[in-house]
DNA sequence: CTAGGGTTAG
């Protein structure tokens, strides 16, 4: 900057490419106010700045995310080329100013530029749904321009927030040669979206292409891990993070892997070792010690994160509710509920709502309950209805119950579980017919429950064990271990709840005994043949664990001196001599 | 002078 005023002292004008070094210098140095001197200078009077010289400025603008001054300078830019369109499009795009970004390419082309492969790999960051994204390919494909690989990531990554995985996949496929970024692309898609495996066998082809996994690489490998609740291949990719040191993305991943994977030992420990803590540290603890039954200590990280001076975000608070709502802790629930806004700034939305309609209804307090459902600002979702539903059968409460129900069934009317959840609370008041019509309905609209599914790791490989199918090769074996499980536990009072058309409709069985050989039962089986005595058991399912199978749990976990984990699609149980860390309440 | 990939919930 001092070369600036001796210049300006000699009377010499800088030139384009002078300026542009002095922009790169304010830059490195995030010197705003100098940057704000040279733009003066560009300007003075007798400079002619080029397109190129005002791009650099403009771009400078964005850098520092001065987005008004750099929407001033573009509105009276005489020429604009398409780099200087470029910059303004990347840049609301990067501010997630979708509406502006999409009508800056409208306003592009009107103007007669045409995007280059940095606008499409710009402007499809800010592709606000499906419709204009199959409308952008399109132009990207007559333009040629679909084969560059910073627009090919970026036309998988978006068809992947959208869910659209087969595009995806297509994009990735027809590509001849992918770089780093297009593999962490597409794995990242699918283990963004619910689709572990693919991701997995995606990066074994990854590494046999002979690309090095980076921690982009790593970290979707380890959410892969996660969904799938593999521990031990998450381990292993435990070893390779030393290299990438203390990433923090790529720390917080792993502190979930080891959350969502049941193992809080791992966790507390990787969370220890943490050299820096971000809000989604704290939170991972947070949520993952709730989810797993341990309030208590949910509360108390939530304690530490405070002190230690990290503001609690959406989702931070949506789990300290969960911590409050699993313990029974209404009090508590209540405080945090009323005091997020004045202590954090945070609005209620309706997941925090639907937290405390769980916390009430699971107390019992069911007229509390639909007093918040009515005072919101929200029209009520299915998603609080089901809650209180759920609510309603633990505590039996018919009316109430079918009222909800009917209330999800217009908002959500092919919903298995709001049907099976509403036989249930027949069945629960013996409305033996009721509850038969409602199976009918079910069966005339041809909704099915989805079949209940475990599955455990073994040697890293993953056993499913699915209703109706015999399929795995020792199936003979574990039922017959299971049947004697069954029958030394009976000898020890295990009575099997014989609420069979409740866990009938729960599971979508057809025989009666079949309760008995529910998949984690198998799965549980399995691991009890396959593991050493100390190894914890792990079962993941996709159904939630019904309650014949959590007392078989907790007395066979006790019967045998074992430690199993269950994981369901909303929490996790750990059984140990006898109880669970549920404390029977889910 | 301008562009692509990774973390908490749902």
């Amino acid at each position: 900057m001092n070369a600036l005023t001796s210049m300006q002292h000699h009377h010499l004008w800088a030139d384009s490419l002078t300026y542009s070094e002095l922009i790169k210098c304010c830059l490195a140095r995030g010197a705003v106010e100098q940057a704000r001197l040279v733009h003066r200078h560009v300007f003075s009077d007798g400079y002619q700045p080029k397109t190129f010289l005002i791009n650099v400025l403009l771009n400078m603008y964005v850098k520092f995310d001065l987005l008004e001054e750099a929407r001033k300078l573009f509105d009276h830019m005489p020429d604009k080329n398409v780099v200087s369109w470029t910059t303004m499009i990347a840049a609301f795009s990067n501010a997630n100013l979708k509406d502006k970004a999409l009508h800056f390419l409208i306003l592009m082309l009107r103007d007669g530029v045409t995007p280059n492969m940095f606008t499409y790999s710009s402007v499809l960051r800010a592709c606000p749904g499906l419709h204009n994204l199959t409308q952008l390919h399109c132009s990207i494909i007559k333009s040629g321009l679909d084969s560059d690989v910073f627009v090919r990531s970026a036309l998988i990554d978006i068809y992947s927030k959208w869910g659209e995985l087969q595009n995806a996949q297509l994009i990735f496929n027809e590509m001849v040669t992918a770089d780093l970024v297009v593999w962490n692309s597409i794995i990242g898609a699918f283990a963004q979206n619910s689709e572990g495996d693919e991701a997995l066998t995606l990066f074994l082809g990854m590494k046999r292409a002979g690309f090095d996994a980076n921690h982009a690489t790593l970290t979707n490998v380890l959410r892969a891990c996660t969904g799938l609740a593999l521990l031990e291949s998450g381990r292993q990719v435990h070893v390779h993070l030393l290299k990438f040191g203390q990433d923090l993305i790529l720390q917080n991943a792993l502190l979930d892997m080891y959350c969502k994977c049941g193992s809080l030992e791992d966790a507390n420990r990787a969370f220890a070792r943490m050299a820096e803590k971000d809000v989604i540290s704290w939170s991972t603890m947070v949520i993952g010690l709730a989810q797993n039954g341990f309030s208590r200590e949910a509360l108390e990280v939530f304690g530490k994160m405070k002190t230690s001076g990290i503001k609690p975000n959406y989702i931070t608070m949506l789990g300290v509710l969960f911590a409050c709502s699993h313990a029974g802790l209404v009090e508590d629930g209540r405080h945090y509920f009323q005091s997020m806004q004045k202590l954090f700034g945070i609005d209620p939305g309706t997941e925090h709502y639907g937290c405390m309609v769980d916390l009430l209804g699971r107390a019992g307090k069911l007229d509390e309950a639909v007093k918040l459902i009515n005072k919101m600002r929200f029209k009520p979702d299915a998603v609080i209805w089901r809650t209180l539903l759920g609510a309603c059968r633990v505590h039996r409460n018919t009316d109430l119950g079918v009222y909800a129900a009917k209330q999800i069934l217009n908002l959500d009317p092919n919903n298995a579980g709001t049907y099976v959840l509403l036989s249930n609370i027949y069945a629960n008041s013996q409305r033996w017919d009721d509850a038969e019509e409602v199976r009918k309905t079910m069966e005339q609209k041809g909704i099915k429950k989805e079949p209940g599914c475990s599955w455990i790791e073994v040697n890293k490989h993953l056993h499913a064990f699915i209703m109706g199918d015999d399929s795995h090769q020792q199936m003979d074996e574990i039922i017959r271990e299971l049947n004697q499980y069954i029958s030394r536990l009976k000898g020890l009072g295990y009575v099997p709840d014989t609420d069979f058309i409740l866990q009938d409709l729960e599971e979508g069985e057809e025989k009666e005994d079949s309760l008995l050989h529910h998949s984690e039962k198998l799965a549980i089986v399995f691991g009890m043949m396959s593991l050493t005595k100390e190894k914890t058991i792990r079962i993941r399912k996709n159904l939630r664990i019904c309650g014949d199978c959590h007392i078989f749990t907790k007395l066979l976990a006790k019967m045998e001196n074992r430690n199993i984990v269950i994981r369901d699609p909303i929490r996790y149980h750990h059984f140990q001599n006898g109880l669970c860390s549920c404390g029977d309440y889910w």
